[in-house]
DNA sequence: TTGAAAGCGCTAACAA
DNA sequence: TTGTTAGCGCTTTCAA
């Protein structure tokens, strides 16, 4: 590459080296043996005119791309900036690249993003928080381009968090700590997580002898105002519970600000639970009780999976559960 | 695409609708008028064969990739998923997307990342805080793939905050609100925002009659246990000033929790103030004082400059100053 | 207004 | 161990 004229091609490489492009193209990738002598005359003659392979030019043979796509709802949550490193650390040096794009929870960006990303040939995808079915799936796919979904399971590869354990789990600690009455904000109907972790906390409240008209549920999104707006709407029916389990922590965040705003000490007059673990979540003052789920494990594992298929791996859907852990703090 | 087959090509359409694939083509680019009849029969083909242009045929036609790299430290510092939403945001439905990669603030990353993404073809580039100089990329790239730096000028397009400025205002509020000595944790030397934050600091300081013995800084890196070890190091030194401003926000974090575990009350017995406004900054008890500069208007404005290159804007490098502001909180 | 055909840069099948 | 060559799917020039 001399700064001015066009891109050395693999022409000029064999050219300049005396051999065929197909030896150059043999030492770059391997695949058949190259003479000793032949091998080291055709390096210095790349990196001597700086040659790099054409990516649309590989591409157009090989069908690789050696591009991931990665679906999620809105890297403005801090959790999923965590998994995406996750994504990229697992990568790493492996010649793949991840493109990142945000649904925000709408399940129609999910199915435009997921076809643009299929025509862009990435060699994989990891979805999170999947809204589409199997069959929605395979009607945008056509071909097998792996695809590892986070969250909910669906008859995918996939690698998730037991919401429902997880949710119950935490419900069962507020109520085992002394908080007689517990309420729940959940996420939009339907959407990611939204469910489970809303059914775990009404099963932990049937558990505990909590008919469901002792277990109220107000629906909001997954944000900081969506969690005040729902603390709010809690208030105003006349609810006023002991505790509050929110379905992350973001929501959670909203709440205390909300309640605090209204004069209510958390968790005095009001405990706080949050679900994520997102950092901040151990910075607030209060602290945020919440469920610790590693994002960077899901994102690492997912990407592992991920490239194990791209390798070739075949074999039933792979099945991974990601641990979690209440952590105790100050709100709750 | 039949789901079973191969997926289909432009020859496929062209057979099917009785046209050259040249006219295929014309359909789908523009370019030439097509006879009203003739288009409407080739979209009927594509769209009952569900046909998708093969990006890497088309690239190695048109060179073009419809992708734009980002390069950036840390997509955990939360400042940096901001910025990219803001890059998103902005890029939008053009059809373009962005590979996002991070250099954990090595220039040697930073360098080979540049490069990898050279590879890919991809049809720009924003870099945040780069740190290579114009001949060290001239080199890098040898043709003219549009780069707009985020951070300090260097003969690049760039869209920047005044960090200089900003820096000396933050000083100057703790001096003038009544904070009698200042001291500053700064990022690694030579490292992205680091030293004008430091001459900033230190200018303000000079300007109110405080020589550079007056004015301890300390190195550390961009995170918060960087802030928490600064902070450390600083005490041990027998320095305890009355007020200390960190280069980020992150930092600030590190050293207030790092105070607090040695019984120092904040902003009683030391203020902490930092810089960047990242959204917990207003979470966190005591809030933080800080610089806000919009994260997302960078990110924002860079993709837009970027598109307007890509698009064939010449002329000399585009300078855009983001303002900042003085967010006056708790902390100091 | 349209078609034929060259050719972008690469890999891999086949031949030597 | 190496070379020749077809062809991946597309855009675009040239010709009609």
């Amino acid at each position: 590459m001399d700064g001015t004229g066009r891109r050395a091609t693999i022409r000029d490489v064999a050219r300049l080296a005396g051999v065929s492009t197909a030896t150059v193209s043999q030492v770059l990738n391997g695949g058949r043996p190259v003479a000793a002598a032949t091998r080291a005359r055709t390096l210095e003659v790349i990196a001597e005119l700086g040659y790099r392979p054409n990516i649309f030019g590989r591409g157009l043979r090989t069908r690789r791309s050696h591009l991931v796509g990665v679906v999620l709802p809105d890297l403005s949550n801090p959790f999923y900036p965590t998994l995406v490193r996750g994504v990229q650390d697992r990568l790493g040096s492996s010649g793949y690249h991840a493109v990142v794009c945000n649904t925000d929870g709408d399940p129609g960006q999910e199915r435009e993003l997921v076809a643009e990303l299929m025509d862009r040939e990435v060699d994989g995808l990891v979805v999170v928080h999947f809204t589409l079915k199997p069959k929605d799936f395979s009607g945008i796919t056509g071909r097998g381009v792996p695809l590892v979904v986070i969250g909910r399971p669906r008859g995918f590869d996939h690698v998730y968090t037991n919401d429902f354990r997880a949710s119950a789990a935490m419900t069962t600690y507020l109520l085992e700590v002394g908080y007689t009455s517990v309420a729940h904000i959940a996420g939009p109907v339907g959407i990611g997580p939204a469910g489970p972790r809303c059914a775990g906390y009404r099963a932990a409240m049937r558990q505990h002898g909590l008919s469901s008209s002792m277990a109220p549920v107000v629906h909001s999104d997954f944000s900081m105002t969506g969690g005040a707006k729902a603390l709010v709407e809690l208030l105003e029916r006349g609810i006023m519970p002991r505790a509050i389990f929110c379905a992350n922590d973001l929501m959670a965040l909203g709440a205390i600000e909300a309640a605090q705003a209204r004069g209510l000490r958390v968790p005095e007059d009001l405990a706080v639970a949050g679900f994520d673990d997102i950092y901040v979540a151990s910075l607030v003052r209060p602290a945020l009780t919440t469920v610790g789920h590693a994002a960077a494990a899901l994102g690492n594992t997912a990407a592992g999976l991920l490239l194990d298929r791209i390798g070739g791996a075949s074999g039933p859907p792979f099945d991974v559960e990601i641990d979690f852990e209440l952590r105790k703090r100050q709100s709750a």
